[in-house]
DNA sequence: GAACTCTGTGCACAAGTGTTCACCGAATCG
DNA sequence: CGATTCGGTGAACACTTGTGCACAGAGTTC
């Protein structure tokens, strides 16, 4: 039991702590738990009181920053896509050469999956498990993100002449692609390196092989 | 409540049963009541008890019949993979004229998913979220899918010449496409038409794409 | 500095859970 | 037919769960 220390004897690093800080800090240490917890656990067998037990809080104080765990867990949902946005930001900055993109890509994805391994993991678990509401909101999102690809696509030479349903089709290929490679990569152990190499190879080569259908795809 | 009939008091179709099919019914009638709680549950928060009172029986009587929860949901996991081997084996059977491969193969699981519905979202659902004993069981019976897709690929003239590699990395792009679209049909509401249509297409497009590639690999 | 606000506590409660046990009645067996 | 087996019942147990309420004590405000 590491979590004796109350919230309320505030670490030696800071003295004292105005309310706003306080109330914030604990409301952190809440979801923090709730995503630790949720490394082992799929959210719909989550308990508040698991929670708050995790994050070293009585029950009673949960309802100071939620209604209920469901708003919680939409809480992780949105801080979690807004790891993913700040991923695809990224790798819409790096300078694209078009014979570099696809390993550029894969790089970037692993690269955040590792540094975000418990988001991508909450969300793995709850994209097809989930309550109905989190089920939606995890799925629009991938919606936005794949149909941002597509306009992406659109700017290619040769592509720009495409009609607008055979992007959507490619990117959503593309983006089942990359969720398979992101749910492996999450499920493998944290240590075998060469295992994840293989991942990274095979992911990439899925992707070229899906490049040369595109360019195959009008010549008939 | 419809489960008032107690499973003493035997349907009046069959007046006498013996000691063998009585259990047996009960069996079948506690994997049914579980099967039909997880269509809209995941499995983590199934409870015993719930799966009793759905089967119109005692708590009890329960251990009769498994050991625990897990054991009843791995018993699950075989009665869906039975299914689904069903599926590949007639999917195999049916004459595969090259061209017609794709539309026939889509037709064949879209309409194996329609006739498994709860099995499939019951794969689908605990495919990523269930327990590991669940998780590795569904990951090792797609792997070994795939892998006999693969040599079924190595059958093909052009494809014959092809390092096993390879073949395992287009065979998981095939798999990973159809657990997609199985995924998207079983998510889907069950009267909208037309949005099945739509998968059903894109996903054709999409395996159509992945055969115009294979066909450019090698050719530089 | 006094009054107030608010975040966390402690206790209580009803309801639900998994599991054990003795028991019952009908199918099975000698 | 009598004895036995066994799939079911019902009550009881020790817990855990979510939630409500009164209260404490530190931060905030006048």
């Amino acid at each position: 039991m590491s979590t004796s220390d109350s919230v309320h004897s505030p670490s030696p690093s800071s003295a004292r702590l105005t309310r706003r800080e306080q109330k914030e800090r604990t409301r952190v240490a809440l979801l923090d738990a709730a995503l630790r917890l949720l490394e082992r656990k799929s959210f719909s067998s989550l308990g508040l009181r698991e929670v708050t037990r995790e994050a070293g809080v009585t029950p009673t104080a949960f309802y100071r920053h939620f209604d209920s765990i469901e708003e919680l867990g939409l809480v992780l949902i949105d801080d979690s896509f807004r790891t993913l946005r700040q991923m695809i930001r990224a790798a819409r900055a790096e300078p694209r050469s078009p014979e570099h993109v696809i390993r550029s890509s894969v790089e970037i994805l692993v690269r955040h999956v590792h540094e975000h391994r418990l988001h991508f993991r909450f969300i793995a678990r709850e994209r097809s498990s989930g309550l109905p509401a989190m089920r939606q909101a995890i799925r629009t999102e991938i919606r936005l993100f794949t149909s941002e690809l597509a306009t992406d696509l659109a700017r290619f030479p040769y592509l720009d002449t495409w009609p607008t349903e055979d992007l959507g089709v490619v990117a959503t290929l593309i983006v089942n692609t990359m969720v398979s490679t992101a749910e492996a990569i999450v499920d493998a152990p944290t240590d075998s390196r060469e295992a994840e190499e293989e991942v990274i190879r095979h992911t990439e080569k899925q992707l070229l092989l899906i490049a040369l259908g595109v360019s195959a795809w009008r010549r008939d």
